[in-house]
DNA sequence: CTGACGTTTCCATAATACTGGAAACATCAA
DNA sequence: TTGATGTTTCCAGTATTATGGAAACGTCAG
Protein backbone atom coordinates (compact mmCIF):
# COMPACT_ATOMS: atom_id res chain seq x y z
CA UNK A 1 0.00 0.00 0.00
CA UNK A 2 1.48 3.42 -1.11
CA UNK A 3 1.16 6.68 1.75
CA UNK A 4 -1.35 7.96 -1.01
CA UNK A 5 -3.84 4.94 -0.66
CA UNK A 6 -3.73 5.22 3.19
CA UNK A 7 -4.33 8.42 3.54
CA UNK A 8 -7.58 8.10 0.78
CA UNK A 9 -8.70 5.13 2.91
CA UNK A 10 -8.08 6.82 6.36
CA UNK A 11 -9.82 10.43 4.99
CA UNK A 12 -12.87 8.10 3.96
CA UNK A 13 -12.63 6.54 7.88
CA UNK A 14 -12.44 10.26 9.33
CA UNK A 15 -16.07 11.30 9.14
CA UNK A 16 -18.87 10.03 11.82
CA UNK A 17 -21.09 9.08 9.02
CA UNK A 18 -18.83 7.08 7.01
CA UNK A 19 -16.60 5.57 10.04
CA UNK A 20 -20.54 4.45 11.38
CA UNK A 21 -21.48 3.03 7.52
CA UNK A 22 -17.88 0.94 7.33
CA UNK A 23 -18.09 -0.36 10.67
CA UNK A 24 -21.42 -1.43 10.20
CA UNK A 25 -20.13 -3.31 6.69
CA UNK A 26 -17.48 -5.00 8.65
CA UNK A 27 -20.45 -6.58 11.12
CA UNK A 28 -22.47 -7.22 8.26
CA UNK A 29 -19.23 -9.10 6.61
CA UNK A 30 -19.39 -10.44 2.84
CA UNK A 31 -23.11 -10.17 2.07
CA UNK A 32 -23.41 -6.54 2.58
CA UNK A 33 -26.48 -4.15 2.96
CA UNK A 34 -28.20 -2.25 0.31
CA UNK A 35 -27.83 1.70 0.21
CA UNK A 36 -31.57 2.03 1.17
CA UNK A 37 -31.05 -0.21 4.61
CA UNK A 38 -27.65 1.64 5.05
CA UNK A 39 -29.55 4.90 4.99
CA UNK A 40 -32.97 3.79 7.04
CA UNK A 41 -30.27 1.77 9.88
CA UNK A 42 -28.47 5.19 10.02
CA UNK A 43 -31.21 7.85 9.61
CA UNK A 44 -29.87 9.98 6.84
CA UNK A 45 -31.34 11.47 3.60
CA UNK A 46 -30.45 9.05 0.43
CA UNK A 47 -28.36 11.56 -0.73
CA UNK A 48 -26.50 12.52 1.99
CA UNK A 49 -25.38 8.36 1.96
CA UNK A 50 -25.02 7.88 -1.21
CA UNK A 51 -22.12 10.93 -1.36
CA UNK A 52 -20.84 8.91 1.81
CA UNK A 53 -20.81 5.66 0.13
CA UNK A 54 -19.57 6.89 -2.78
CA UNK A 55 -16.62 8.41 -1.11
CA UNK A 56 -16.14 4.86 0.39
CA UNK A 57 -16.21 3.16 -2.60
CA UNK A 58 -13.44 5.41 -4.29
CA UNK A 59 -10.98 4.79 -1.51
CA UNK A 60 -11.01 1.07 -1.96
CA UNK A 61 -12.50 0.19 1.64
CA UNK A 62 -16.12 -0.91 0.55
CA UNK A 63 -16.95 -2.58 -2.94
CA UNK A 64 -20.14 -2.25 -4.68
CA UNK A 65 -22.17 -4.60 -6.70
CA UNK A 66 -25.70 -4.56 -8.00
CA UNK A 67 -28.93 -6.76 -6.84
CA UNK A 68 -32.15 -6.02 -8.97
CA UNK A 69 -32.84 -2.44 -8.26
CA UNK A 70 -30.17 -2.47 -5.07
CA UNK A 71 -26.54 -1.60 -5.13
CA UNK A 72 -25.29 -3.57 -2.06
CA UNK A 73 -22.20 -2.28 -0.43
CA UNK A 74 -19.34 -4.57 1.64
CA UNK A 75 -16.61 -4.12 3.54
CA UNK A 76 -13.37 -5.01 1.69
CA UNK A 77 -11.48 -6.86 4.12
CA UNK A 78 -8.31 -6.90 1.80
CA UNK A 79 -8.06 -3.60 1.59
CA UNK A 80 -8.92 -2.93 5.36
CA UNK A 81 -6.03 -5.56 6.02
CA UNK A 82 -3.73 -3.81 3.61
CA UNK A 83 -4.48 -0.42 5.71
CA UNK A 84 -3.92 -2.16 9.20
CA UNK A 85 -0.90 -3.72 8.04
CA UNK A 86 0.69 -0.39 6.79
CA UNK A 87 0.04 1.42 10.42
CA UNK A 88 1.94 -1.06 12.12
CA UNK A 89 4.69 -1.65 9.63
CA UNK A 90 8.24 -2.51 10.92
CA UNK A 91 6.98 -1.28 14.70
CA UNK A 92 8.90 0.09 17.72
CA UNK A 93 12.66 -1.36 16.40
CA UNK A 94 12.60 -4.85 17.65
CA UNK A 95 10.40 -4.37 20.95
CA UNK A 96 8.03 -7.24 21.57
CA UNK A 97 6.41 -5.40 25.03
CA UNK A 98 5.43 -2.68 22.61
CA UNK A 99 4.22 -4.60 19.46
CA UNK A 100 2.69 -7.90 20.80
CA UNK A 101 -0.57 -5.95 22.33
CA UNK A 102 -1.15 -4.43 18.40
CA UNK A 103 -1.91 -8.21 17.31
CA UNK A 104 -3.86 -9.18 20.47
CA UNK A 105 -5.89 -6.33 20.35
CA UNK A 106 -6.95 -6.91 17.19
CA UNK A 107 -7.62 -10.68 17.89
CA UNK A 108 -9.88 -9.92 20.87
CA UNK A 109 -11.84 -7.43 19.23
CA UNK A 110 -12.51 -9.57 15.93
CA UNK A 111 -14.82 -12.14 16.40
CA UNK A 112 -13.16 -14.98 15.41
CA UNK A 113 -9.62 -15.24 14.48
CA UNK A 114 -7.83 -17.94 15.30
CA UNK A 115 -7.44 -17.70 18.96
CA UNK A 116 -10.69 -16.83 19.63
CA UNK A 117 -11.92 -19.33 17.32
CA UNK A 118 -9.98 -22.02 19.41
CA UNK A 119 -11.25 -21.16 22.59
CA UNK A 120 -15.32 -21.03 21.09
CA UNK A 121 -14.04 -24.74 20.41
CA UNK A 122 -12.65 -25.70 23.60
CA UNK A 123 -16.08 -24.59 25.11
CA UNK A 124 -18.24 -26.29 23.01
CA UNK B 1 -13.52 4.07 22.22
CA UNK B 2 -16.25 6.21 21.35
CA UNK B 3 -17.04 7.25 18.15
CA UNK B 4 -15.83 10.55 18.03
CA UNK B 5 -12.97 9.67 19.07
CA UNK B 6 -12.07 7.26 16.35
CA UNK B 7 -13.08 9.73 13.78
CA UNK B 8 -10.47 12.17 15.40
CA UNK B 9 -7.68 9.75 15.87
CA UNK B 10 -8.81 8.40 11.97
CA UNK B 11 -8.58 12.87 10.68
CA UNK B 12 -5.48 13.14 12.29
CA UNK B 13 -3.82 9.82 10.41
CA UNK B 14 -5.78 11.89 7.08
CA UNK B 15 -2.96 13.54 5.86
CA UNK B 16 0.21 12.93 3.96
CA UNK B 17 2.39 14.71 6.32
CA UNK B 18 1.17 13.32 9.18
CA UNK B 19 0.54 10.09 8.29
CA UNK B 20 4.39 9.94 7.34
CA UNK B 21 5.12 11.48 11.04
CA UNK B 22 2.97 9.06 12.96
CA UNK B 23 4.28 6.01 10.42
CA UNK B 24 8.40 7.59 11.37
CA UNK B 25 6.83 7.55 15.19
CA UNK B 26 5.73 3.98 15.43
CA UNK B 27 8.94 2.65 14.11
CA UNK B 28 10.83 5.05 16.50
CA UNK B 29 9.01 3.49 19.33
CA UNK B 30 8.67 4.64 23.05
CA UNK B 31 12.19 6.46 22.95
CA UNK B 32 9.71 8.99 20.42
CA UNK B 33 11.67 12.20 17.85
CA UNK B 34 12.33 15.76 18.84
CA UNK B 35 10.35 18.31 17.12
CA UNK B 36 13.29 18.87 15.06
CA UNK B 37 14.36 16.00 14.05
CA UNK B 38 11.24 15.30 12.53
CA UNK B 39 10.85 18.60 10.68
CA UNK B 40 14.07 17.88 9.27
CA UNK B 41 13.01 14.11 8.32
CA UNK B 42 10.37 14.82 6.70
CA UNK B 43 11.43 18.50 4.88
CA UNK B 44 9.00 20.05 6.40
CA UNK B 45 8.93 24.06 8.10
CA UNK B 46 8.61 24.08 10.88
CA UNK B 47 5.65 26.01 11.57
CA UNK B 48 3.40 23.72 9.48
CA UNK B 49 5.07 20.64 11.49
CA UNK B 50 4.21 22.36 14.92
CA UNK B 51 0.29 22.31 13.37
CA UNK B 52 0.70 19.20 12.53
CA UNK B 53 2.14 17.19 15.64
CA UNK B 54 -0.15 19.46 17.44
CA UNK B 55 -3.12 17.82 15.59
CA UNK B 56 -1.73 13.86 16.03
CA UNK B 57 -1.26 15.12 20.22
CA UNK B 58 -4.65 16.80 20.35
CA UNK B 59 -6.18 13.12 18.69
CA UNK B 60 -3.87 11.31 21.51
CA UNK B 61 -2.31 9.24 19.20
CA UNK B 62 1.02 10.76 20.19
CA UNK B 63 2.76 11.99 23.20
CA UNK B 64 4.56 15.01 24.01
CA UNK B 65 7.19 15.38 26.48
CA UNK B 66 10.01 18.09 27.13
CA UNK B 67 13.62 17.11 27.14
CA UNK B 68 15.71 20.49 27.67
CA UNK B 69 15.08 22.56 24.77
CA UNK B 70 13.73 19.89 23.10
CA UNK B 71 10.13 18.52 22.65
CA UNK B 72 9.60 14.76 22.21
CA UNK B 73 7.01 13.27 20.06
CA UNK B 74 6.11 9.71 20.46
CA UNK B 75 3.64 7.07 19.49
CA UNK B 76 1.04 6.49 22.00
CA UNK B 77 0.80 2.48 21.22
CA UNK B 78 -2.27 2.45 23.94
CA UNK B 79 -4.26 4.58 21.52
CA UNK B 80 -3.30 2.92 18.33
CA UNK B 81 -4.17 -0.59 19.27
CA UNK B 82 -7.56 0.82 20.81
CA UNK B 83 -8.08 2.12 17.27
CA UNK B 84 -7.50 -0.88 15.41
CA UNK B 85 -9.16 -2.53 17.73
CA UNK B 86 -12.40 -0.32 17.31
CA UNK B 87 -12.00 -0.77 13.35
CA UNK B 88 -11.99 -4.53 13.50
CA UNK B 89 -14.95 -4.66 16.10
CA UNK B 90 -17.55 -7.86 15.90
CA UNK B 91 -16.56 -8.06 12.54
CA UNK B 92 -18.31 -10.66 9.88
CA UNK B 93 -20.62 -12.56 12.53
CA UNK B 94 -18.73 -15.13 12.84
CA UNK B 95 -16.76 -16.42 9.32
CA UNK B 96 -13.18 -17.03 10.63
CA UNK B 97 -11.95 -17.07 6.50
CA UNK B 98 -12.60 -13.23 6.78
CA UNK B 99 -11.50 -12.74 10.44
CA UNK B 100 -8.46 -14.53 10.52
CA UNK B 101 -6.26 -12.93 7.60
CA UNK B 102 -6.48 -9.81 9.88
CA UNK B 103 -5.19 -10.54 12.96
CA UNK B 104 -2.73 -12.70 10.63
CA UNK B 105 -1.68 -9.17 8.73
CA UNK B 106 -0.71 -7.30 11.80
CA UNK B 107 1.46 -10.01 13.24
CA UNK B 108 3.04 -9.83 9.71
CA UNK B 109 3.74 -6.31 9.50
CA UNK B 110 4.41 -5.27 13.25
CA UNK B 111 8.37 -6.66 13.57
CA UNK B 112 8.03 -8.72 16.49
CA UNK B 113 4.67 -10.03 18.02
CA UNK B 114 4.53 -13.07 19.60
CA UNK B 115 4.28 -15.48 16.09
CA UNK B 116 7.25 -13.27 14.89
CA UNK B 117 9.25 -13.42 17.36
CA UNK B 118 8.94 -17.39 17.68
CA UNK B 119 10.20 -17.28 14.26
CA UNK B 120 12.96 -15.48 15.15
CA UNK B 121 13.56 -17.57 17.88
CA UNK B 122 13.53 -20.64 16.12
CA UNK B 123 15.85 -19.92 12.84
CA UNK B 124 18.86 -18.62 15.87
C1' DC C 1 21.58 39.23 32.18
C1' DT C 2 22.40 38.17 27.42
C1' DG C 3 22.39 35.68 23.41
C1' DA C 4 21.44 31.37 21.04
C1' DC C 5 18.49 27.61 20.18
C1' DG C 6 14.24 24.81 19.60
C1' DT C 7 9.57 25.25 19.17
C1' DT C 8 4.99 27.22 19.01
C1' DT C 9 1.48 30.84 17.96
C1' DC C 10 -0.43 34.19 14.87
C1' DC C 11 -2.24 35.38 10.53
C1' DA C 12 -4.24 35.58 5.82
C1' DT C 13 -4.88 33.00 1.75
C1' DA C 14 -6.37 29.09 -0.96
C1' DA C 15 -8.46 24.77 -1.24
C1' DT C 16 -11.60 21.10 0.04
C1' DA C 17 -15.59 18.88 2.27
C1' DC C 18 -20.55 18.18 4.15
C1' DT C 19 -25.44 18.85 3.58
C1' DG C 20 -30.17 17.68 1.73
C1' DG C 21 -33.95 18.75 -1.60
C1' DA C 22 -35.07 18.27 -6.42
C1' DA C 23 -34.35 16.15 -10.64
C1' DA C 24 -32.45 12.40 -13.37
C1' DC C 25 -31.29 7.55 -13.95
C1' DA C 26 -31.71 2.36 -13.71
C1' DT C 27 -34.45 -1.68 -12.94
C1' DC C 28 -38.43 -4.32 -12.70
C1' DA C 29 -43.51 -5.89 -12.68
C1' DA C 30 -47.73 -5.81 -15.06
C1' DT D 1 -45.27 1.25 -22.13
C1' DT D 2 -46.37 2.86 -17.69
C1' DG D 3 -45.72 3.47 -13.00
C1' DA D 4 -43.26 2.28 -8.84
C1' DT D 5 -39.03 1.63 -6.45
C1' DG D 6 -34.11 2.22 -5.28
C1' DT D 7 -30.31 5.04 -5.98
C1' DT D 8 -27.36 8.65 -7.76
C1' DT D 9 -26.24 13.35 -9.57
C1' DC D 10 -26.69 18.25 -9.37
C1' DC D 11 -26.35 22.41 -6.91
C1' DA D 12 -25.31 26.24 -3.74
C1' DG D 13 -24.50 27.56 0.77
C1' DT D 14 -21.64 26.86 4.94
C1' DA D 15 -17.78 25.28 7.38
C1' DT D 16 -13.30 23.30 8.03
C1' DT D 17 -8.38 22.61 6.88
C1' DA D 18 -3.41 23.24 5.14
C1' DT D 19 0.28 26.45 4.37
C1' DG D 20 4.66 29.00 5.79
C1' DG D 21 6.90 33.46 7.20
C1' DA D 22 7.30 36.51 11.13
C1' DA D 23 7.03 37.21 15.82
C1' DA D 24 6.76 35.47 20.51
C1' DC D 25 7.89 32.02 24.01
C1' DG D 26 10.56 28.73 27.03
C1' DT D 27 15.07 26.82 28.15
C1' DC D 28 19.80 26.83 28.86
C1' DA D 29 25.07 28.11 28.87
C1' DG D 30 28.32 31.50 30.00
Amino acid sequence: MKNQDAVTALAALAQEHRLAVFRMLVRAGPEGMSAGAISDKLSLPASSMSFHLSHLNRSGLITQRREGRSLIYAADFDRMNALLAYLVEDCCQGKPEVCAPMAEAVSRAACCTPATAKRKKERA
